[in-house]
DNA sequence: TAGTCTTATCGTATATTTGCGATATAAGAT
DNA sequence: ATCTTATATCGCAAATATACGATAAGACTA
């Protein structure tokens, strides 16, 4: 785009949305699922249970560590990845709150 | 990309990933949160409240009702806006089973 | 030390998103 | 009928994202 916009929302506005962001890749969703299933996964077991290449699957790694919803540990050769929980349940509350805030508006809905 | 992979994931990975997609701009996180005020909004009160051109908003608006997010109808020569309030306790519930999910694992994280 | 295995990064091609101005469209007002 | 007002769409430019192969880096193994 011509010139960046999102600095002029508020910090909430960007947070909220670079975590929706970061989750919005089926691969990713898939990641933080597998994740989720096992507590831990070495990076080679991800790439085995996607249809990607190793690299790609290490940059959509890459990106949910960056955006804070995963960590990840160097054990040996390989790279452990969890997910972080606290950052986890930071945006479920804050998403929740929006969505609640909604929901008691919504009684009188017109379209 | 060179080949698109997104096909290759399950529907619900793709059905989360593109509710998450949706919501990956502050300035469609912005217009949720002023149709959650009012419960109803005419695209030009949008338009005023960010700080984008009245042709940008209205194509974050597209990409929301595209999404299922929100829903519009025509009013007179306006175009009135509102929260699609099913999709959304769809997404919530679903986003909610696959952290709820997280959680009951995630006792004894390793990294 | 050389070889192997695992993961990260680089370079590149292509697709998608973002943003704006200009223009079209559609309804109400004069 | 013309003008105004509100919104949508088109066309373009620039930024990002997606994907892969090739290659680098780091740590065990023989």
């Amino acid at each position: 785009m011509a010139i960046h916009k999102k600095e002029e929302f508020t910090q909430k506005e960007q947070d909220l949305a670079n975590f929706a962001k970061a989750m919005a890749h089926p691969a990713r969703i898939a990641i933080l699922k597998v994740l989720a299933q096992r507590n831990e996964c070495i990076c080679g077991e991800i790439v085995d249970l996607l249809p990607l290449a190793q690299s790609t699957v290490s940059q959509h790694l890459k990106e949910l560590k960056n955006a804070g919803l995963i960590t990840g540990t160097i054990d040996g050769p390989r790279s452990c990845y969890c997910i972080n929980w606290k950052a986890f349940e930071k945006f479920n509350s804050e998403f929740s709150f929006l969505f609640a805030h909604l929901k008691l508006k919504n009684e009188k809905a017109c379209c």
